[in-house]
Parts: C-alpha cells; sequence; structure tokens
DNA sequence: ACATACATGTAAATAGTTACATGATTTC
DNA sequence: GAAATCATGTAACTATTTACATGTATGT
C-alpha cells in the first residue's frame, strides 16, 4: 500500500486536509506507517487528477486557507478494491537492533546511551498509544486494535530491555576480557 | 546505516560472499532488516573499489566461483566510526496494521484470511528465530540479544491476535448492525 | 519435469526523504 | 527573540526493489 492509499483511506474516514491526514497518522499510527508532506502532497495532487478525490478551499480566520478533500464514488470503490488486494506484508528496519548486533564493538557508555535512548523512544510511544482517543475521526474498532497492538509489542521490548540491560553489558564486559574465539 | 554499512559489519564478523551475507540476514535477521541481491551486490563493488574490502575468487567443485570479501583494517575503522555516529532510528511499515484499521471495510472472509495470514507468518517467524544457531559466523552476544527481542515483539502480538480475534469480528458485525455514529 | 540452492551481476523503475521556499500567529 | 503550529508545495536526491540474464547441481 502506498501513500496515496493511505489518503485514500483517511478520506474514507473522513473529509481532511493534507496536514491534517498527516498529523493522524504521525500521532497514532507512527508505529506502523511513516508520512511526509513531500510524499502526501503530490499524493492527493494525483488523487485529484484522477477524480479519485475532490477538495475545496476554506479560508480561516487567522490561519492559512486549507484544502478539504473528500473523497469521490470513484475513489471509494478504488480503495475497496485495494483493501482486497494487498497482502499485508511487513517491512522493519531497525537501526537500534543493528548497533545491538554489534554491541561488542560499542564503548560501554556508548552502549548505555543507544539503549537509554531506545527505551526512552519506547517509553514515549507506549505514552501517546495509551493516550490516543478519537478526535474529529472516529476511532474504529480496527484502530483500536492496532494500537493495542502497538501497546503489546512496545510492552514486551520494554520489560525485555529493562531486564537485559544489565546481563548483556556483563556478557560483553566478559567476552572482552577472554578475547573473543581463537 | 545502509547496506554498505551492514556488509562491513558482517564481514567483520568473518569472511564471507555476498551471498552468504545475503543468507545471513535473510534467515535470522530479517525481522529488523532486509537484504536483497540488488543492493548487497553493487555495495560490496563499490567497498572494494574505495579499499575497504578486499577479495579472493575461490573456485569451488560443483558450485559456480564465488568472491570471498574480507574486512581491510580502513574498512574496520570505518565502520567503528558509523557505529559511534549511527542515530538508533526505528522504522516499520506494516501493511498488515494498514489493513486491520480498516477492517471495518472488510468483508468478514477476507478480514478472517488477513489475520490467519499474519498469525501464521508470525508463527513461522518465531519458530526461526528460536532455532538460530550461530554457523561459520559466531553468535554475538548482541546478537543473541537481537533474537531476543524478536522473540518477545512476536510472541506478544501473537498473543493478543489469539486473544482479540473473535473480539474485534464481533465489534465489527455489531457496528455494521447498527449503521456506524450518526 | 519442476523447483530450489548455489553464485554473480545489471538496469530500469519506484517510492519516498530531505531540504528548500513562503508566511502569519502563537507560545515560551 | 526563538521556536513551534498552521498550511501548501516543489525538486533534487537517494536508496532500494524488481526483474532480467546466465548456468550447474541437486532434490521431489
Amino acid at each position: 500500500m502506498d501513500i496515496s492509499n493511505l489518503c485514500l483511506g483517511a478520506l474514507n474516514l473522513c473529509e481532511a486536509s493534507g496536514y491534517e491526514i498527516k498529523k493522524m497518522f504521525e500521532s497514532s499510527f507512527s508505529h506502523f506507517q511513516a508520512v511526509s508532506f513531500g510524499s502526501i502532497y503530490p499524493a492527493l495532487a494525483k488523487l485529484s487528477e484522477q477524480g479519485l478525490v475532490t477538495y475545496r478551499e476554506e479560508t480561516q480566520e487567522k490561519r492559512p486557507t486549507k484544502k478539504v478533500f473528500n473523497i469521490t464514488d470513484k475513489g471509494r470503490s478504488k480503495f475497496l478494491e485495494t483493501l482486497t488486494k494487498t497482502e499485508p506484508a511487513e517491512q522493519h528496519r531497525s537501526d537500534f537492533l543493528l548497533l545491538m548486533m554489534f554491541a561488542h564493538l560499542l564503548p560501554a557508555e556508548r552502549l548505555t546511551e543507544v539503549m537509554q535512548t531506545h527505551i526512552d523512544h519506547i517509553t514515549t510511544e507506549l505514552e501517546t498509544l495509551r493516550e490516543t482517543k478519537g478526535e474529529y475521526w472516529e476511532l474504529t474498532p480496527g484502530m483500536q486494535f492496532t494500537l493495542e497492538y502497538g501497546i503489546a509489542a512496545y510492552s514486551a521490548v520494554l520489560e525485555l530491555m529493562l531486564q537485559r540491560r544489565n546481563k548483556l553489558q556483563k556478557e560483553i564486559a566478559q567476552g572482552k576480557q577472554h578475547g573473543g574465539t581463537p
């Protein structure tokens, strides 16, 4: 699924501007989907050309004018088709785990710092997920599920990290004393 | 961290061919890092040009000739520098969770299928992670940690899915009966 | 007979990121 | 006075994926 279809999905829930779509994913669904202006605005422009969305310009007091997008029937049926065709693929790339792979090459303070940064990151993400409530868009049961999914995963790895942190550092210190495998 | 540095890291553990580097990540570390031939071979060629790795051609009986790469001192120091500079960033994109967000739009059988596919996928990944042992390359404490990290995360979400599966389907069925929020 | 493992490589296409440009308003 | 929020957009760049090309050996 690309950013175009993500926009269609968001607009299927309720009308919104590009800025609002980005905010929605950034605040509550960033644990499984990144969004940036550089991808969202061109996507909406293309969708508009293809007649899958329409928009009106809404002038606001003391705020810049915004384009409020609405999904069309054509857009809706295209999105439903995408939902039946998309395979539930996963892709995860973690520089944190890549660094951890080579933990034995890191200076002790650097390893501590890397782990602490990640712990802080997960803690923040967990708070965000726990606090998420529906706003102008309604929280569907499926969205609720994705939040719980994120909470389950993050809680588990946070617990692991707090448990294993010291053990790992000791293992590495010992490995360095003995000088590794000959 | 890009594929070039990933290759340097792998070669810092032990000499290997491009094919072997790919196999290593594919089999045991695919839960946080994807690798493909199309990225690995050009990366190794560039590293060789830059003098960060060397290689010898090893002719084999009944197997194609392979290029066995070794990291140079220059490569090693470049990799260590990368390790101190790389930020522990995370990025996850899940078409599974994206589909789940719109679970209420999916036909019941399709939802069941999507969830089952994902459960199967996680189950397979868990088996792989649990079975991973060091081969020609040694399992560092850090690698062991990344395996446990994956096991913790996958176990938690698998449990959640088995628990929540029926509940979610009921919630959606009810939502459809009532006709959503007015 | 067909697929998979072994082994290397290229080239086009894609998709997305990053940085830039602009500008009012509000909060610290 | 600086930074963040609101709001839209472009363009260059980068990294990677996908598909193709080639060929032997082994397993089902």
